[in-house]
DNA sequence: GCTTGTATATTCACTAGTTGGTATACTTAC
DNA sequence: GTAAGTATACCAACTAGTGAATATACAAGC
C-alpha cells in the first residue's frame, strides 16, 4: 500500500494535523497525537521515524488543500482581478475571527523551527509558500495583469504580513487592509500598464 | 532598587533574551536561563514568578531597543521618504543574512504562542508592533506624506511579511521585493497625491 | 562599637510529571 | 511460517516549579 493512502498513516496525520495546529508542534506530544488517532506511540514510530518527519508529514499534507482554498475564493469573487484577489484577503479575514484559527501554519512552524533551518518541516512551508506564488503569478498573467510575477511576489508578502499581524494584534483590520494595499496594487498594473 | 535597573534581575532578562531569540521560547529551559546569566534557578524564581512572566520581560525590554534600530535606519539613509523607508529594508535584508539572525522576535513569540491568545507576551508584541507602526506615521507625515496612518500600516505589513518570508525561504531576496514595493507606495502618496 | 532584628537576595536539594524514543512480544493476513 | 502491523511496558533525560535553609545588607537600640 501506498504510503500516502495508508489508512492507519492517514489517521496519524489527521491527529498530527488538528493537534500541531491547534497548539503548535512544539506544545503537542507524540504520545497526544497518537492517542488522538486511537493508537500507540509504537505504532506512530512504526509508520514515522520521528517526530521531526511526523511534523513534515503534516506540512506536505496541507499544502494541496491550502492552495485550493486560495484558488477557490479567488474564482469564486466577481470582478476584475483586482476583486479576486482582494476576495483572498476578505475570506481570509472572516475565516481568521473564528477562535479556532491560529494563523498560517506553514509559518508558525518556520517560527517555532528558526534555529533548525533545514529542517523538512520548514522545506515543506517554502515549497507550499513558493507554489502559492506561482499559482498566483499565473492567475494574474491569464487576467491580463503586466508584471504577474513581481506583482504575486508583493501580494505573498502583504498576505504573510497580514498572517502575522492577525495573529499577534488578533484584530482583522489588518488583514482588510492587506486586501485592500493588494488590490491597489494590482490595479496600477492592469490594462498594460507598468510601474517604476 | 527599581525592578527594571536591578542588575541580577537584567542578568537574568539578558540571559533569557539570547536563549530565547536563539532557540526559540518552547526549547529553552528555565535551568538554560538560569544558568546562562549564572545564577540557579531559584533566583530567577525570586525574581519572576514563572516562565511566561520572564518570556514577557524579554519582549518589553526588546521594545525600545528594536524601535531606535529602525529610527536609525530611517533617519541615516539620504533621499526622500521614499529611500529612507526603503533603508530600512535594505538594511534588514542585510542584518537578516547573518546567521544568528532568525526572524522578528516578537512575530516568533506570538506564533509560538498562538494556542495562548492572552499571554502578557503575545500583549508585548502588540504593543511594540502597535508602536511601530505610530513611529512610522509620524516619520512619514513629517516628510509631508499624505495618509500617512494608512500607509504606515500597508508598510508594516510589508515587513512583517519581508521578515516571515525570509524566515521561512531564508532569501532576502523577498525583503528587498518588500522594501521596493513599500518605496513604490511612498511615491504614489508623496507630494499631497492621494489614492483611491 | 556592638548586637540584634528584619527584609532582600541567593543557594541546594527536591518533587511530580512529561518527553522522545525503544525492546520485546503478540496478532493477523496470506 | 512469514512478514507487516500493532500493543504493553519501559527508560533515561528533561521539565516547570517549590521548601527550607542560608547569606548579605542595613538600620535601631543601647
Amino acid at each position: 500500500m501506498s504510503e500516502k493512502t495508508n489508512p492507519t498513516r492517514k489517521r496519524l496525520v489527521d491527529a498530527a494535523t488538528k493537534l500541531f495546529y491547534a497548539e503548535g508542534i512544539g506544545r503537542v506530544s507524540v504520545d497526544a497525537v497518537a492517542e488522538k488517532a486511537g493508537l500507540t506511540k509504537r505504532t506512530l514510530y512504526y509508520h514515522f521515524k520521528s517526530k521531526d518527519d511526523l511534523i513534515a508529514a503534516y506540512l506536505d499534507g496541507r499544502d494541496q488543500p491550502n492552495l485550493e482554498q486560495m484558488a477557490g475564493w479567488f474564482d469564486a469573487a466577481e470582478g476584475g482581478a483586482d476583486k479576486k484577489v482582494e476576495a483572498i484577503f476578505t475570506n481570509l479575514a472572516r475565516v481568521a475571527r473564528h477562535p479556532k484559527w491560529k494563523g498560517c501554519g506553514f509559518l508558525r512552524t518556520a517560527a517555532e523551527l528558526a534555529a533548525m533551518p533545514g529542517h523538512p518541516a520548514v522545506k515543506a512551508g517554502a515549497r507550499h509558500k513558493t507554489n502559492f506564488e506561482k499559482w498566483l503569478a499565473g492567475a494574474l498573467s491569464s487576467h491580463d495583469i503586466a508584471q504577474s510575477k513581481m506583482l504575486a511576489r508583493e501580494i505573498v508578502l502583504l498576505m504573510d504580513g497580514a498572517f502575522s499581524s492577525m495573529l499577534i494584534h488578533h484584530n482583522p483590520d489588518y488583514v482588510n487592509a492587506a486586501g485592500h494595499a493588494a488590490a491597489t496594487l494590482v490595479r496600477a498594473r492592469m490594462a498594460g500598464k507598468h510601474a517604476a
